[in-house]
DNA sequence: TTGTAGGCGTTATCAC
DNA sequence: GTGATAACGCCTACAA
């Protein structure tokens, strides 16, 4: 490895000369700043950053921790973080927990959670990284499971509660509540919904926003209406079979996720419904395989990009001091081809 | 930030005792390391491996270049990166080039994307990265892209020419031979190939499996059976029309990829053909849809997670300079619903 | 305008 | 058994 020491001796000057001519500060005459540059060019010197982290007290570095990079959300998550750290100057330590490898798609229980992240901030802070990103698997509190460690540290995709760290979140009972509206745009007035678990801080927001939507335009509320599923594509089949086999069918559903809504396509297929001609449905979350059903599923598209990008802005905020504005994202309607208006209200 | 200087004086010995005393090496009495660790865990010390890796030369970290992280494969090749990593106690530092988003779908340009490959590069090995993995958009020779720089480096889904790099890729041919085969053993004989863009290495593999299984099976080769495509779900649709809307109906259709296997089974669906029943077709890829579709789509699995496993292996290998054995993995077949005995074989 | 020297937190060599 | 001390490569007062 070229090191300035040799730069130095090869231009005949010192290696503070060199310094100041790297780092564009002091005051150097052309004649020494062109002779160093041809040098440094000479021999490809590359600064350590090692060197310079450690006399700096500062890495210009983020870990980013993730519950599992193989989950849908996580990909675009991590393209905002990369966008915007490269505007930033930053880099980007990645350590994956591979959660859902290790407990399954079980709730997650804090007591077996918390030595692991604990150990993996431990590693990240002994690297020295000016702050850390945490990404969660799912929308949900992690307090429990975060150590208390001294360092700037942002959420995404799940929360805490404590005060002098941010979360990064998206609007689940907006999203709720304007697919729901949607569907009442196009006059659906008998609208089911499928649910996630119930345990599920995403399932009870979404919940939430599919029942104001139906207060406020003073339809019928149906408890019938209201299936619980497991998010799985099994669930929505079954669940929508059943909606459809008994009196006071549902002119629309909607789904709290992509594969149950998927499910509930091949449930109306298999019974003779047509969809969207006899029932339209709508989704939730916009997963790549929404775009090739037949027909192509209406979904909400949530801001992942958006959130990792804005995670960056977020640290650096903690990290500088800066006062930091909260706020939740917005989601996207994506309207393809599984709803219409209802079949009664055709001319 | 507590250092070991820290450790020292609490303790009352000197910094080297505690760094025997922190390595468990040294001869130390059990009286002195005690009273050490104490210390170290009053103060919650934290190593500086800032500081260790300037002192040792190596960072125990390996820097991963991706092209695109939200590519399908890139999730599974980075997740069993960080399986094994974590087993041979090294850290990530990813870099994401998002190069889908910079130049699209068409064929990379190495006039643009060397200097870009160049400044990364560059980057990691300021960081004193001890070696770079490098994961590919697509399978294909980047030895073009490349910058000649001294350090390990290995590539997955993708490869070089330059023999003291290793490369981690699968099997195209032997895969699209396997899927030939199956087709064969369920009694197809009239076998249609979707491709994907003939100036791809892997559309050129996988026809050469495909052809290879034909001909070895005796079968009939019909020229008017291959089509080729654009790797896009319509391809797949208008060319799987073609297909049935002419003489000498193929019972099966072998597809490239998952999402043009998806649009021949709408195509197939649109003209009244049942999927597997009247026509069997088989996709590639094992993405996450071809599970969603209906019927769920038979395809072969490639094996992404453990190229990434694997190429943590040879970046070691070629770090420690042990020699490597080489060898590409196979893919896997995945049955589902999509392929059956074609009619004519039915009792 | 340029050079000297101290120090960032470690490890390792040598002396005691 | 333990302690000084010199690196590792870089930055930056301060001196010249």
């Amino acid at each position: 490895m070229v090191t300035m020491k040799e730069i130095a001796e090869k231009a005949n000057v010192s290696v503070a000369t060199v310094s100041y001519v790297l780092n564009e500060n002091g005051n150097i005459s052309e004649e020494t700043k062109k002779r160093v540059w041809e040098v440094v060019k000479e021999l490809n010197y590359r600064p350590n950053h090692i060197a310079k982290s450690l006399k700096m007290q500062k890495t210009n570095t983020i870990g980013v921790i993730v519950e599992d990079v193989t989950v849908f959300n996580a990909p675009k998550i991590i393209d905002g973080i990369n966008e915007n750290a490269e505007k930033f100057g930053l880099s980007i330590i990645l350590t994956n927990m591979r959660l859902e490898k290790l407990v399954g798609n079980h709730p997650t229980d804090p007591e077996k959670c918390r030595p692991l992240v604990k150990k993996i901030m431990d590693e990240l802070i002994s690297k020295q990284v000016d702050g850390i990103i945490y990404i969660g698997l799912h929308p949900r509190d992690v307090t429990a499971i975060i150590p208390d460690v001294d360092i700037p540290i942002v959420f995404v995709y799940c929360y805490t509660t404590n005060a002098h760290q941010h979360s990064i979140i998206y609007d689940d009972q907006l999203a709720a509540y304007e697919a729901t509206n949607y569907l009442i745009s196009k006059g659906h007035e008998r609208i089911a919904l499928i649910s996630g678990h119930i345990d599920s801080k995403s399932a009870h927001s979404r919940y939430s926003g599919y029942y104001q939507s139906i207060k406020e335009h003073q339809l019928a509320f149906y408890p019938g209406y209201i299936k619980t599923g497991d998010w799985y594509f099994d669930s929505g089949y079954t669940l929508a079979k059943d909606l459809l086999q008994h009196d006071n069918i549902p002119t629309a559903i909607l789904a709290m996720n992509d594969q149950m809504a998927v499910g509930a396509i091949k449930a109306c297929n298999d019974l003779g419904f047509k969809v969207p001609a006899d029932i339209s449905i709508i989704g939730f979350d916009n997963r790549e395989f929404s775009e090739y059903s037949s027909p192509k599923l209406t979904t909400i598209s949530l801001p992942l990009q958006e959130m990792g990008f804005l995670s960056i802005q977020a640290i650096q905020d903690l990290i500088s001091g800066s006062s930091k504005t909260g706020g939740k994202l917005t989601c996207e309607l994506i309207e393809r081809e599984s709803v219409c208006t209802p079949k009664s209200m055709k001319i």
